[in-house]
DNA sequence: TCGAAATTGAAAATCGTTTTCAATTGGCCG
DNA sequence: CGGCCAATTGAAAACGATTTTCAATTTCGA
């Protein structure tokens, strides 16, 4: 790794380090909060900036990139071999991810139709997991079936 | 219109019938800060939280849904019978649309074989648009090779 | 017409993201 | 080894789009 970004020009420091090896440990679609929560418990002393900055550098140098949902939050996803879609759960907003192999070839088929060069495909899913559709038809039968708040 | 939202419990106002009719005037994709310059010119007395709830509330009934890009603003798109997906040029940031019907049926299947019930599909495919293309080449076979900073 | 509920506009609050800046550190060079 | 310069860091402030607050106004059904 520290030879890795140092043929990029960067110099590894103990923030850093540790902040990369908390990134690849942690789960996939890890906010900068979320990540700066689990570096501080190993040194306390890591700026919010310096978690910010390193994200967006591994973001840089190809091992993440950014997943924006429109929920406000930026979430970093690791860089996959092969391209994944997301379910965007609703409810709960749990991302969960899904192949899109056979997909990819026709989304490139219709850039190419439309005269455009794709250099990466996102697809989001939205919609309700197993979990919050179960939560909700308890909730149902038990409750009154007055207006349902807008979720 | 004005009995589309009666039915639903909303009021008309002068304010809020120009700012329909401007959106649906107006292209697709249209941010606040736009359909705000637009609503102006008619009526500079309106207030930009009135464009920014009416924009929501377009959204609310339906007839609209929102676009998020990760580039910070928010974009509103009339809603379309058929879905449709967005190429997204990462030089002039335009958005084209294209269908995704044929698509969409896949995305169905691989939904149902995760155990997600789905309410939404969004693919959203990144690249350059022939107009940034050409003039990318334009400009380098002029200048120099040099390091092209990421855009 | 009356009044409750919705709507409006200005201003302020939010809040995640990004920048600033002085101090510190990493690592290449001699 | 030092020394040096660019990169990095941390705290704090700046940003900026979005959202809320609140008093005043308006809508529309009873
Ligand atoms: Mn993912
Ligand atoms: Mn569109
Ligand atoms: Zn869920
Ligand atoms: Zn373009």
């Amino acid at each position: 790794m520290r030879e890795f970004l140092r043929t990029k020009g960067f110099k590894m420091t103990p923030q850093r380090e540790l902040i990369f090896k908390s990134f690849f440990a942690m789960g996939k679609h890890v906010s900068v909060d979320e990540l700066y929560d689990k570096v501080r418990q190993q040194d306390s002393s890591i700026g919010y900036s310096t978690v910010w900055r390193n994200l967006k550098l591994i973001c840089k140098v190809g091992l993440a990139e950014e997943v924006n949902l429109g929920d406000g939050v930026t979430r970093y996803d690791r860089a996959t071999e092969t391209p994944h879609g997301h379910f965007y759960c609703i409810d709960c907003r749990k991302l969960t991810e899904f192949g899109m192999d056979n997909i990819v070839g026709q989304l490139a088929i219709i850039s190419r139709e439309n005269d455009f060069v794709p250099s990466g495909f996102k697809i989001e899913i939205q919609g309700r997991c197993r979990a919050c559709r179960d939560k909700r038809a308890g909730e149902k039968t038990t409750a009154e079936s007055a207006e349902a708040q807008r979720a």
